[in-house]
DNA sequence: CGATGAATTGTTAGCGCTCACAATGACCTC
DNA sequence: GAGGTCATTGTGAGCGCTAACAATTCATCG
């Protein structure tokens, strides 16, 4: 543990020390080709026995490049944004910067102002904004900042550069996959209204039934969490015997909460009623019965996102487009196969 | 939307608009008290019309302060680091600070020492290190580093600040509870070895049951993953009427396999075998059947951990001792009580 | 009415680094 | 051996800002 409060050492300090000049030093520490390789050496000792780190800000401001890029997110301590932050932080670290965060509480439009100010004075290059909700994208819109930014988790809205999952094709997934199972119709408990994922969702299952001209049942709204799937149980227990063999709901956690509902309704899960959830939290292979869902690749989502935004800083026209919809999958457990007992992904 | 490539304004441009020197913008933005309020004004006016930000490196360079601190963590997508990191931001942004994070995959040596060079690059005026596992708090103490490091997350270990939840105090409550409820002795499914949780968990078990002349029963450990907590499950399965009533297993995640494995041996929980968890992930409460578990005040070692490195930063004396233990708390649910139906925390 | 001090504003000097360019010297070529 | 090339190293300027000090203005008072 070495942390002085003199003045740490300066590139001029080791040039000294080496015996060289100040620039020799940064041309070493930039490798740059022309350095004799014995003057190389020399100042690396010098480095390294000064302890000598170089002034990030003083290199910043000469270079007009901080290298940081700055994450706006939400909910981070759900399973999906907080994936979506570690890819994220991942894919801009191999890429050489550095990320700041911001997590919200509501992405409100003074909350996300005051974010972008924020990552602003700490002098991001870019941001990422984690926003699944429309009205967190129209603020985003309608605010200026100096910088670019993309979001992330949200489809096609605004005209702003965007990458996420497509959640369109994972509510036909669903869907699709309970209809092959052989129920006659399926119901859907949905996520909040305002969120884009949601909205795909939702349609995905309804073209998915109406492409087989099927009638859609009325669709039940939660706020994702596992309380508002066990109050949306509770009412779709009520449903069982006239008609409702299979539901797909919108994330796991409120499928938790479904799955609870039912069980204390002496409803059976898959017998009488199927289920399926989204996202694949860690936890949804031991629920009771571990649960059918779809899988979202949040690490495809977060290199993208990052890619993208670089090529916006860089002033690169963007790889292919700037909206970019990544593939999810389905994984198939007991809750909607009585035989499957258990997953098919990651055995037992 | 406003990003031009074009060099940004600087503050002599202002000053050149508003008709002042550029010392009297910066004045302005610094809040100096000795700035005529129509002078102030036209300052203003002028930095809204060119749309005019601080450049932070520039200013970072003369004060030798960035105003930015770095955090490493591990494991970023479970409910324990996600919420200490979230914790941890809220505090520091709260106190003017930037925060630049780095999730790594695995806390070794090299990874921690990369972590660190690269938040050094970044300029991090201190960092705090959630680093659970007592193989991380050595790598932490063995690595140079120019700034303050706080671990947060593991308990008095080597000589490094630190601010943790009194884990020995939570295996003592969940212990204690379940001596409480009449079992004659409790199991325990405990973390990995090398985690300080896991061991002071372990330890406030142990000391509980002989505290009450009890032998603790054999020991079994998991890796925090539902899939070992499965495992561990069916081996527990196999001592039921054997005097196996009673298990604390030490966090939640592992307690949902353990429930799942125990259902699919015809153990009814909490009628043959009352469960306890550790967390209190959003999930417990919607388990079958709801988990009892122990709580811990996130924010509170979010708050603690930032106020600390702060401290550090500026020279200040520590708050009070620069070891800070945070009491978790007891959540009774329905797998330990056959009649407390839901939870005692969020009636539903 | 000129002196006194407080309030207000301006001037200058770096912070530590990279870039552009200049200088040096070794080695060729004709 | 004069001129040219290349590799290597040094010099000077300036990025945009704040801190220290200097200068100016203005109200106040003996």
């Amino acid at each position: 543990m070495t942390h002085t409060k003199l003045r740490p050492p300066t590139m001029a300090d080791v040039a000294r020390l080496a015996g060289v000049s100040h620039q020799t030093v940064s041309r070493v520490l930039g490798n740059h080709p022309n350095v004799r390789e014995e003057t190389r050496a020399r100042v690396l000792r010098a480095i390294e026995e000064m302890g000598y780190r170089r002034n990030s800000s003083a290199r910043a401001l000469v270079t007009r490049r901080t290298r940081t890029l700055g994450v706006v997110a939400s909910d981070t301590t759900l399973y999906g944004p907080a994936s979506t932050l570690f890819a994220l932080e991942e894919a801009a670290r191999a890429e050489g910067y550095i990320v700041s965060t911001v997590s919200l509480r509501k992405l409100t439009v003074e909350e996300l102002s005051e974010a972008l100010d924020h990552l602003s004075e700490g002098g991001v290059e870019g941001v990422v904004a984690i926003a699944p909700q429309r009205s967190a994208v129209d603020a985003l819109a309608e605010l200026r900042h100096p910088f670019p930014v993309v979001i992330v988790g949200s489809g096609p809205g605004v005209d702003i550069p965007s990458v996420s999952v497509d959640q369109h094709l994972g509510g036909r997934l669903a869907t699709g996959h309970l209809l092959a199972a052989g129920h006659r119709t399926v119901w859907h408990l949905a996520g909040p209204e305002d969120w884009q994922e949601a909205a795909d969702r939702a349609a995905g299952w309804r073209e998915t039934l109406e492409a087989e001209g099927l009638e859609p049942p009325m669709l039940l709204r939660g706020d994702w969490s596992p309380l508002s799937g066990y109050r949306a149980g509770q009412e779709l227990a009520g449903w069982v015997g006239r008609g409702l063999t299979a539901v797909f709901v919108a994330n796991d956690q409120m499928a938790l909460g479904v799955l609870r509902a039912l069980r204390e309704a002496g409803v059976r899960t898959p017998q009488d009623v199927a289920v399926v959830g989204f996202d694949d939290i860690p936890e949804s292979e031991f629920f009771a019965p571990p649960l059918t869902t779809v899988r979202q690749d949040f690490s495809a989502v977060g290199r993208r996102g990052i890619a993208l935004l670089l090529d916006l800083i860089e002033g690169r026209p963007p790889a292919v487009t700037s909206r970019i919809a990544i593939e999810p999958q389905l994984v198939v457990r007991a809750s909607t196969f009585p035989h499957t007992a258990q997953s098919e992904c990651v055995p037992l």
